[in-house]
RNA sequence: GGUCGGGUAGCUCAGCUGGAUAGAGCAACAGCCUUCUAAGCUGUGGGUCAUGAGUUCGAAUCUCAUCCUGAUCACCA
């Protein structure tokens, strides 16, 4: 059991002796000392001194004395001010580490056989560009949720809604018509979706210039936006696809699938990837049987140009549009249509949507309508918010070509990543197949970790150049103690020091490690906090805390030199521990911890 | 203007279910490699927790107001 959860059993207990009342959970407050102060955990004694009737101190050392007779855990205890300062006796910790050290798979649970299943949309592509800065912080918070929750013993489904059609991809494809036909990957050596993103951009500066020359001969910028052939070519093309137009929808067909390559090929050497992928192709048109359903039902209303809305003023919200007069769908719609879709596949219990702020708004609606709609997960679904990601420069535009590319960026992270590690001479030795392998670890360590560290609600500032320092509260400093602990623990094999399955209880421990067993026993807790608020941020600060603890026991013990035999055993038990802790959260990051490096 | 976030050290961020003297890292300065990987460790300086009131034995944390800032309020996605 809990240290604390069996303290807290035992001060109800004291609070009953003593003063004959029951105590309520929340009054039990014990939290870790200060360090500071001499003891281990803290009981703040506010609370009972209405039925104790004394002051504080007085209250205090009641308690202290009745737990010293009572809970042979307590080894000490002293008082200062309101606040009972307890002292774990020895045996406790080291118990405590044996029981971590025989708990397989420390800190995950395992989904059962009726355990709820949650499904997680991340990502979310559109197919007229390549992934961008922004893409980066969504794709990276999705899939460390989603191991969080099945580290917490949900059945999680990863699934990617992929936005493959609309005005968007038409743009694209009228470009690479006009200005690059015969170009692919191939013949230019870019990857599709750079390829594709580059045929955006250049829409975009034929469109402005034709925009440009159209306000010259005297039109304001809406009779030129009216006037534009090239956006009425782009509409045209949509038509076309939407109509099914066959050499259309190869080009769409063909180029679309350029895309799909160099999404891949960003998502493996991200580190992330999907159960399910949803097209919006195949499911924009879903949605309306479900609209008309809702119609039936009263649920949603028809106004006199046959547009169908829903009245959501009761929630304190406004009329919500869901199928134009001409009865095409909107992108409220297609969530609906998508939601089915989903439904209809999984047996879905709860479902997360991670997608940027800018959206609170449409999935506050989507929750009332997916509920209204008899989706039984629709008024819980969660919108898994999270800020921008700006630059030191402000905003990142597409298209004014400022954004960060994410295949760029995780190229740059690695390279320097390559370069420190030359410079320090950690890949002496390596071939180039590890050298390279170490980079890439660490520079995406250091760049998953730099972003997942950071409350997902705040706008952040990437700054890349800072971003590359090794130094501190980083994704690299917390590898790089990994690596040393395994390299102790290799040459404590190596010597043949073998590590015993349990430690006896009669080892004298100082203050820091009884500390280091304490916060490596709260990992199991600070998983569940995790999971309950979907916070990555949580485990992260988590790991560092623990590492840099660990890191001042490190230099502080020559553990192999340790002559005490079980005090030796008993280090190098506990930085295996921590090692293994390390890796199992940096794990539920998405972040590769390697042996050496 | 309505709704929803955010405002903590020069910078980047923790802490927020109320508890002791508000913590890290970066940057600056001073030490520590004959010792298990110095991408490290130790020390020094740095704060009206946006502002004002309220609740409380106790407020960075809860409530209200004000200021600043971001997002959103489309028959775009």
């Amino acid at each position: 059991m809990n240290i604390e959860v069996k303290l807290a059993d035992s001060v109800k207990k004291a609070i009953s002796d003593l003063y004959g009342v029951e105590a309520q959970d929340s009054q039990i407050q014990l939290s870790k000392t200060k360090k500071e102060f001499e003891g281990h955990l803290t009981l703040v004694v506010f609370p009972f001194l209405k039925v104790s009737k004394k002051n504080p101190e007085a209250t205090a050392n009641e308690i202290g004395e009745y737990l010293m007779k009572n809970e042979p855990a307590i080894s000490a205890f002293n008082v200062i001010k309101g606040f009972l300062n307890l002292t774990i006796a020895p045996a406790v910790w080291v118990e405590m580490l044996n029981g971590v050290n025989a708990t397989e798979n420390f800190g995950v649970k395992t989904a059962t056989e009726n355990a709820p299943l949650v499904m997680i949309e991340y990502s979310s592509p559109n197919t007229n560009k390549p992934l961008h800065l922004g893409h980066v912080r969504n794709n990276l918070l999705g899939f460390s949720i989603s191991e969080i929750l099945k580290a917490n013993g949900n059945k999680v489904v990863k699934t990617n809604i992929v936005n493959d059609r609309g005005i968007h991809i038409c743009k694209s494809m009228l470009a690479w018509k006009k200005w690059g036909e015969g170009c692919t990957p191939e013949s230019t050596g870019k990857k599709g979706d750079h390829l594709i993103g580059d045929f955006y951009v250049l829409f975009d500066k034929h469109y402005k210039a034709e925009l440009a020359e159209l306000q010259s001969k005297g039109m304001t910028k809406e009779e030129a936006e009216a006037a534009s052939t090239l956006m009425a070519e782009a509409r045209e093309m949509l038509r076309l696809w939407e109509a099914g137009d066959l050499e259309v929808y190869a080009m769409w067909e063909m180029m679309n699938n350029w895309v799909y390559a160099g999404f891949d090929e960003t998502y493996k050497m991200m580190g992330v990837d999907f159960d399910k992928i949803y097209y919006e192709s195949q499911t924009y048109l879903e949605g309306k049987d479900k609209v008309l359903e809702g119609l039936e039902n009263g649920v949603l209303y028809k106004k006199e140009d046959g547009s169908v809305w829903a009245d959501l003023t009761d929630m304190g919200l406004d009329h919500k549009l869901l199928l134009r007069a001409d009865g095409t769908s909107v992108y409220m719609t297609q969530d609906i249509g998508t939601a089915k879709l989903r439904y209809q596949d999984y047996p879905i219990d709860k479902m997360v949507y991670v997608v940027g702020n800018e959206q609170n708004y449409h999935f506050q609606v989507l929750s009332i309508l997916l509920d209204r709609l008899g989706f039984k997960w629709g008024k819980d679904l969660v919108h898994f918010s999270y800020g921008m990601v700006e630059l030191p420069e402000g905003k990142m535009k597409s298209r004014e070509g400022t954004v960060v590319d994410a295949d760029d960026l995780m190229a740059e992270m690695i390279a320097t990543a390559k370069e420190t590690s030359e410079e320090l001479g950690k890949l002496d030795g390596c071939t180039p197949e590890e050298a390279f392998e170490i980079a890439r670890t660490v520079g995406l360590g250091a760049l998953k970790y730099f972003i997942l560290k950071v409350d997902p609600r705040k706008n952040m500032t990437f700054n890349p150049k800072e971003s590359i320092d090794f130094n501190g509260n980083t994704g690299p400093f917390i590898q790089y103690t990994h690596a040393r602990i395994r390299s102790v623990l290799r040459k404590a094999a190596e010597l043949g020091i073998e590590l015993p399955s349990a430690l006896p209880a009669d080892l004298t421990l100082s203050e820091k490690e009884a500390s280091l067993i304490q916060n490596l026993a709260a990992f199991p807790s600070v998983v569940k906090e995790a999971g309950d608020n979907f916070s990555p941020a949580v485990i992260a600060n988590y790991v560092y805390d623990l590492v840099k603890e660990y890191n001042q026991f490190y230099h502080d013990f020559s553990i192999l030199k340790e002559e005490n035999e079980s005090l030796r055993a008993f280090r190098l038990v506990l930085s295996e521990n921590v090692a293994r802790v390390v890796k199992t959260g940096m794990n539920l990051l998405g972040i590769n911890v390697p042996d050496r490096m």
